[in-house]
DNA sequence: ATCTTTAATCTTGTTAACAATCTTGTCAAC
DNA sequence: GTTGACAAGATTGTTAACAAGATTAAAGAT
């Protein structure tokens, strides 16, 4: 998954692209920290580069930079993610509507692979290669409709969501359900725009849905707070 | 116009909004150089504020950065001005229609005053001030809304917009035509959500419309090999 | 006269050292 | 024993010098 950093020498995008995917696959939680040092020896890299990579991450809105501190990852709040998946309500239905005009019999197929790889990682309790492939999905069919503008604020929005389900979902119903996801598909292969698009905007509502926003989110910042003073 | 480049000191967040102002007001040229140096002059700040100023720059698109040849404002293609559109069309169309929900009383008043502004700066012949106006009525709308993310989202297609109206746009037709900022407030006065959902569609075709993508786009760095060398 | 080559100049990219700030650990006082 | 101040260590922020690359200008060849 791509995050295409247009015009930067190939070895910054690689390095956003390793902690996007990070990210995404929650193998870096929602607080974490990013210190320059580690991040240098871990790419082997300066400072100066570091540096720059996680300034791009900070714009995304997928590191927070706190002056004089360092950088973690972000933390959304409950108004955060309720605007992170609104806005994908917005977005995302239309977009898979467009998908479903321009599917190719090969795209479908793709798709159709996706979905049962998903299956797999989950039947064997691949948690992470689970949100991993969901992600994919979505970014697929977004590519799928053809804009890149709207490519990359899905996949930002996807990172996001990322973040917002670890922190605010609940630990068994993690992501994606790929049922939905089969049924995605399905709509795809016969072109049934209507449905897909009912469909994504059913699915998409079902995953807010099961986020518990009220709850205080567990991230390292309150364990912190909830285990150090009182 | 504020763009939240969220954790920075201020300081940063004022020279990145300082240029995109000037690239939405149509003073910066799509193409134009901005070399380190005289940025650095212009905002009497070192080279490294510059530097970071021109990532976050890059990373919406704004600018781009050529390797060893430095930061240029961008100069979209067609096809991505097509795709620009193409979001706006999908975006905003959903979001005055939340806009038109949660619109007070106060809020229809400042947007009518945004629209007499333009008005004025119309009849007085003041395109920078028009299209500022303009563009500052489209990100109100979206802050109406009431989702931080969306409104993100809206302002960086909107300086895209500026740009791409800079390169295709016809001299005439420039930008929004005020009557239809008006209609669109005319809808929102009186809560008809369809209503308004359907001018913001036409509005932002009307706009796409008067573009002439095949023309090729008539940048500066057009005008210096034209002029320049033969 | 035009094109190519070469040198000079300027701009950007990188590195390293230094300064400022925050964090952590220690010690003393209450 | 707890709290507070203080110092040591570590991390981030900034600056300045240097290296690398690109542009420009000039000189020479065709």
């Amino acid at each position: 998954m791509s995050v295409m950093v247009n015009p930067d020498d190939g070895q910054e995008e690689y390095i956003v692209e390793r902690i996007y995917e990070a990210v995404i696959e929650q193998r870096l939680a929602p607080g974490a920290k990013l210190s320059e040092a580690s991040l240098c020896t871990a790419f082997g890299v300066g400072r100066m580069r570091i540096r720059r990579t996680l300034l791009i991450l900070a714009s995304r809105e997928v590191v927070e930079l706190q002056p004089n501190r360092g950088a973690y990852v972000a933390q959304p709040t409950a108004e955060q993610a309720r605007a992170v998946f609104e806005a994908r309500l917005i977005v995302e239905p239309p977009l898979i509507r467009m998908a479903a005009k321009r599917a190719k019999r090969a795209d479908i197929t793709a798709l159709k692979k996706n979905v049962r790889q998903e299956l797999v990682a989950h039947k064997e309790g691949n948690r992470r290669e689970a949100i991993r492939l969901s992600g994919l999905f979505h970014a697929a069919l977004a590519q799928l409709a053809g804009n890149e503008v709207m490519l990359r604020i899905v996949k930002d929005l996807i990172a996001r969501s990322s973040l917002i389900i670890g922190m605010y979902g609940d630990a068994g119903f993690s992501n994606c359900r790929d049922d939905e996801h089969s049924a995605l598909v399905a709509a795809l292969s016969v072109g049934d725009c209507n449905m897909a698009e009912k469909l994504m905007r059913e699915h998409l509502s079902h995953i807010k849905d099961h986020l518990q926003l009220d709850r205080n989110p567990m991230a390292q910042q309150d364990l912190l707070l909830l285990f150090g003073k009182k």
